[in-house]
RNA sequence: GGUCGCGUGGCCGAGUGGUUAGGCAGAGGUCUGCAAAACCUUGUACAGCGGUUCGAAUCCGCUCGCGACCUCCA
């Protein structure tokens, strides 16, 4: 069954119907990261949000082929100096080393996050011939030009003929002269200031130079998607996407690269994630504001009063539509946490319901399976997951109230507590990823505290309060919560 | 300065022109040996000022505040 998913394109600015060039497949492109030190929050919240897209996108039962890049050359700090040389001058490695150990420590990181693998991860260093090829079919159709060695395109004359830069990004080429910045390398060199290099000549303390029909150089940092996307995904694919700070310049340019170099758009839809906020301004790794997932972990930091599970952090941002900005907050992980908890007891609890014994379709069938539709179609409706974690906890109002008895099983039919029990399922672990942090605990503690809550109940039946407060709240004190219940003492971990 | 977006109850955060978002916190209640948990009830919010409309948080205009982008950023 492939679902109907409506999905907001950056292009048209509008809400669309999604409708894949091949039925049934999908093809999506993420920008990743640029390897030169570890991934920050922010980073983490895009390719977050672009994983659960993948995953919904392959539970509606389609076929995705999801290509995120990884940049290891042509992206250029303020100075003119490559990312990756300037990590590898730093920690005295060779650029190929900055590279794999950022690219290694990114993937450990994404891992905690539960977020699954693109189907291809290519590198820009190692499609510096396919970059070559687009440079030159670029130069062939004329929208571009060499100067000294270096390769400029021709804004002006790809705006004229092709009319549409600045389309993805609501610029108008001439408000671009004005406010272009005069600090920028070889700006001399181009004909206009609104015009950018896809091919760079090295100078002689460059590390990092291949050689080209141009130069002895490296290619511009826009070009390695271009060509990346081009090839594994074709000249035209189905969804690109990337932060929303990449849509000027990086995915203009882009864009403008693919139109020339074939006269075709690279991707019918455009994703953008909005930015993650921390105390009101942009999360940003240039400017210092920021905390790192690790920080954040373990609460060594002076913005959170403790450190939060990577799988609250996870439900935090899942309570916020990628579009939306969304500020970070000690006060508002805590709430996090708690609902994340909530939700992850209903959903064990909801595994000891059973003998749901009602024939026929009642009231409270219709309810549970109308919350179950209603989380699709949020879904569906731009992967809107704040909407669905709201039907989730609507769910989990009514797992809670089974649980306690204020519901009975006879109420509910055996096909639709089946239907509840695999939709939590798939929403909470395969569409959202996220995963139970309280079975770090063994099966020796499962036991023990089988064990331990056994002995309470002796105790309580012997009405022996001393000794089952005392278990109860020396637990406390650990931070293991006793909660006991209609059908006995469950436990977890706080 | 240009372009775009946002401003929702104590906090976070959804939102289609008329119907309960949801989470956390708070209040009352049920349950419980007590407590916790859970469940039930509860808050009457949409920056300000105008306008359109039978009706606007939702459309339009203005004002104020905030943010992003404007060739480093996910």
């Amino acid at each position: 069954m492939v679902r109907t998913i409506h999905i907001h394109n950056s292009l048209t600015r509008k809400k669309e119907e999604f409708k894949p060039i091949h039925e049934g497949q999908v093809g999506l492109y993420v920008c990743g990261p640029t390897v030169y030190n570890d991934v920050h929050l922010g980073n983490v919240r895009t390719f977050m949000s672009f994983d659960i897209m993948y995953r919904y996108l392959l539970h509606s039962g389609y076929k995705v082929r999801y290509v995120r890049n990884i940049t290891d050359v042509g992206h250029l700090l303020d100075d003119g100096e490559d990312r990756i040389s300037r990590g590898a001058r730093l920690e005295q490695l060779e650029p190929m080393e900055v590279v794999q150990k950022y690219t290694n420590r990114f993937h450990a990181m994404m891992d905690r996050f539960n977020t699954l693998r693109p189907s291809i991860e290519p590198r820009a260093t190692g499609h510096i011939l396919e970059q070559i090829e687009m440079v030159q079919a670029i130069l062939d159709k004329g929208f571009a030009y060499e100067k000294n060695g270096s390769v400029y395109f021709d804004t002006i004359k790809f705006a004229q003929e092709k009319g549409n830069y600045g389309k993805l990004s609501g610029r108008v080429i001439e408000d671009l002269q004005t406010a272009t910045r005069d600090d920028l390398k070889n700006q001399s060199e181009k004909n206009h200031p609104s015009d950018f290099a896809i091919w760079m000549k090295a100078d002689q303390s460059h590390i990092m130079k291949w050689n080209s029909p141009w130069s002895e150089g490296f290619p511009g940092w826009h070009l390695e998607c271009s060509a990346m996307s081009t090839k594994y995904l074709g000249p035209t694919f189905d969804i690109h996407g990337g932060g929303n700070d990449l849509k000027f310049p990086h995915h203009e340019n882009e864009v403008a690269q693919n139109v020339a170099a074939c006269s075709c758009q690279p991707a019918n839809y455009w994703i953008h994630t909005n930015m993650l906020l921390m105390n009101g301004k942009k999360m940003s790794k240039s400017d210092g504001n920021t905390i790192s997932p690790e920080e954040l972990f373990s609460g060594d930091s002076p913005h959170v009063s403790k450190g939060y599970d990577p799988m609250v952090v996870k439900f935090f941002m899942l309570q916020t539509h990628y579009s939306s900005t969304l500020d970070l907050s000690d006060d508002a992980l805590q709430a996090a946490e708690k609902g994340f908890k909530k939700l992850m007891d209903a959903y064990k609890h909801l595994q000891n319901l059973d003998e749901a014994t009602a024939t026929g379709s009642t009231d409270l069938d219709l309810e549970i399976n109308k919350g179950i539709q209603a989380a699709y179609a949020a879904m569906d409706d731009d992967f809107s997951t704040p909407k669905a974690l709201a039907q989730l906890f609507e769910l989990t109002t009514k797992i809670n109230s089974l649980k306690d008895g204020h519901i009975k099983l006879n109420e509910l039919s055996p096909e639709v507590l089946d239907n509840l029990k695999k939709t939590m399922k798939v929403f909470i672990f395969d569409i959202f990823g996220l995963t139970n942090i309280e079975d770090t605990g063994s099966r020796h503690l499962n036991g023990v505290m089988e064990l331990i809550i056994d002995l309470r109940q002796s105790a309580r039946v012997n009405k022996d309060w001393v000794t089952a407060d005392k278990i109860r709240d020396t637990l406390q004190a650990l931070n293991i919560q006793l909660k006991d219940g209609a059908e006995g003492t469950s436990w977890t971990i706080n």
